[in-house]
RNA sequence: GCGCCAAUAGCUCAGCAGGAUAGAGCAACUGCCUUCUAAGCAGUAGGUCGGGGGUUCGAAUCCCUCUUGGCGUACCA
């Protein structure tokens, strides 16, 4: 597990304080203060490999000229046994550090050695974390904004568990409450509708329009025929229910599998009523004092917990809220099933029950303490066809359906496409979908993983094999391409923990389109095949190690890392 | 009204735990395949980082304010 990137910088901070101290028995610089500052990569590669601007920082207390400062300390530091090889001033005062060859060895040998692990970082010390997301109501198809939950979720459980976290995959099925029997309505007008014609009874204005409640009757109605047409309404209803939500759960199990997402457990909300968790649930909030009664409704003082509002947790004809529910979903896990942390993807619509939920979590009385309660809000997919914004609604059934998108663009695409930063809009071209061939980064990125195969491939055929580190000379890779794809190799492990601290798993696309660029320059100015024997060596393991890093960060990502294409 | 998120190149977006000359892709223009995959590379052009204040050595990045857009503010989930 080496972070080289975060060593250089720990490298750097001490070597400069060492040099400090040295230079202050000296008495070149005021002695007893305190060195701080940054350590970064500058942009531009000019201004050294690592740069620190400690000097700068420090100019207040040792009143003197930060050049003077950072001259002072470049002057004595002692490079032997680290990763640098030298130091230059520049600019304003900053410390600008060259790296050694050691280190660039020690890049790859960290590929080389950690194999399928390389990028693993220890900042989650197997903390367990669960990753709640889509959670769709089974009462309709997945929608657009569920594909993008959906690799949001997938994505960022990927990159914590090579964060080392100890990660569980949950969806939430909300099989029960008002949306269910109303979707139990739907299918019994659709019924009825087929067996005594359209005019026979109406579709509430707030029922589900769309054609899958159609197919649903029309497949009841083909195993069973009309034997619910005289039955009680509440029990022809219940019957529909019975079949439909689970027929629609494997649908839906199907559809998301078809997309590489893969769920430990699909909790049923209904379970929680059953077991009466969300009465003692409720009970808890009563007996602690957190609730009052209000127009026959029980109330929950969320104003006392730091919301802007109070919340009914029981309607006045008697039955609980999903919000009611909701808290009782998340007790069970934190309470009964001891994750430490929990992170719900939800979209932007649900943004205020996301900040009114988390004063709720608060309360003594749930006894969830410490434990952390976090949400990655996504903002909203805009669908827009010929450059005009498409109004989507489960309700008027008018959605394209994440399995629709499933038939007309690749897995890969889709997925690559809709991993982007979660707190911004995102726009989807329905008209560039359907082109979303070589237009899509995923492609670029794909094609310099087959391009080192068959690059492997074709050296093989000469004799050529892919040495260990040890079998080859890295002071060989010294041009600036080669250097450079090699730093972005270093940078993986600190984007796979930035990306989990962030939870912005995007990271990782933007990562993996930055190594396969330098590979593509790489690859256009460094020849390998014909070449000496030394240089074959050492560029045939360079390429074969960036093939390593991009299939370890498509597969983060969900993706295929194709050999030939 | 109040709250959350956003505003950066013609378009889609990076950069935001303050750092050196603000980046990429697409679109436009110019070059590079008899040699390892041209789904590639090199280059040109394109900017009041929404406006205005502030914080400091230094602001696209932090704070305040205004403007614009999306979403929320149900005894729906």
């Amino acid at each position: 597990m080496a972070n080289l990137i975060e060593s250089a910088k720990a490298q750097i901070d001490s070597l400069v304080k060492s040099a400090y101290e040295k230079a202050a028995a000296k008495g070149v610089l005021p002695s007893g203060c305190e060195l701080k500052g940054g350590v970064e990569i500058p942009k531009d590669a000019s201004n050294g490999d690592y740069a620190c601007s400690y000097a700068m920082a420090a100019a207040r207390d040792m009143r003197m000229a930060p050049l003077k400062i950072a001259e002072a300390i470049a002057a004595e530091i002692d490079f032997s046994g680290s990763y640098f090889k030298s130091v230059e001033v520049a600019g304003a005062g900053f410390m600008n550090f060259t790296l050694s060859d050691e280190w660039y060895r020690a890049v790859l040998q960290a590929v080389e050695s950690e194999g399928e692990n390389y990028g693993d970082v220890d900042v989650g010390h197997g903390e367990k974390v669960m990753v709640e997301f889509v959670s769709a109501n089974p009462t309709g198809p997945m929608t657009i904004g569920n594909a993008r939950g959906g690799v949001l979720g997938d994505t960022l459980a990927s990159v914590l568990k090579k964060a080392g976290y100890d990660v569980w995959r949950e969806f939430y099925v909300n099989d029960a409450g008002n949306q269910v029997d109303l979707f139990g309505r739907s299918i019994e007008v659709r019924y009825l509708q087929l067996l005594h014609g359209e005019d026979f009874i109406e579709l509430p204005d707030n029922g589900y329009h769309g054609d899958d409640i159609k197919e649903l009757a029309k497949l009841i109605y083909e195993m069973d025929g009309d034997k619910y047409d005289n039955m009680e309404p509440d029990e022809r209803r219940r019957a529909f229910i019975e079949f439909a939500l689970p027929h629609n759960i494997e649908l839906m199990k199907k559809h998301l599998e078809r997309y590489r997402i893969h769920f430990d457990n699909w909790f049923l909300e209904s379970s929680l009523h059953e077991s009466g968790y969300v009465a003692e649930t409720v009970k808890l909030l009563e007996d602690s004092g957190l609730t009052y009664e209000k127009d026959g409704a029980v109330w929950l003082k969320n104003t006392e917990l730091g919301a802007d509002k109070d919340e009914v947790l029981r309607r006045s004809n008697g039955f609980y809220t999903y919000y009611a529910v909701d808290v009782a979903y998340h007790r069970n896990k934190f309470i009964e099933r001891g994750f430490d942390r929990v992170i719900d993807v939800w979209g932007a619509d649900h943004h205020g029950h996301a900040v009114r939920f988390k004063a709720t979590m608060g309360a003594a009385a749930l006894g969830i303490g410490s434990a952390k309660l976090d949400f990655l809000i996504m903002q909203m997919v805009r669908l827009v066809r010929d450059g005009e914004t498409v109004k989507v609604s489960k309700r008027t059934g008018k959605a394209l359906t994440l399995n629709d998108l499933l038939d007309e663009i690749s897995c890969d695409a889709c997925r690559f496409f809709f991993n982007a930063k979660p707190d911004t809009h995102l726009e989807f071209d329905l008209g560039l979908a359907v082109r979303e061939d070589s237009e899509n980064p995923v492609y670029y990125v794909q094609y310099a993983h087959a391009r080192i195969c068959s690059l492997i491939a074709a050296l093989a055929q000469t004799g050529a094999n892919v040495p260990s580190v040890g079998e080859m000379d890295v002071s060989i890779l010294s041009s600036d391409v080669e250097r450079e794809l090699i730093k972005e190799i270093s940078l993986f492990p600190e984007e796979i923990r930035l990306s989990a601290r962030d939870y912005d798993p995007s990271r990782i696309n933007r990562y993996v389109i930055g190594l396969a660029a330098k590979f593509h320059r790489f690859y256009n100015s460094c020849r390998i095949k014909g070449e000496a024997e030394e240089i074959v060596k050492a560029r045939l393991k360079l390429a074969a190690s960036v093939k390593s890093v991009i299939a370890i960060g498509l597969k983060t990502l969900g993706v295929t890392a194709p050999e030939t294409m």
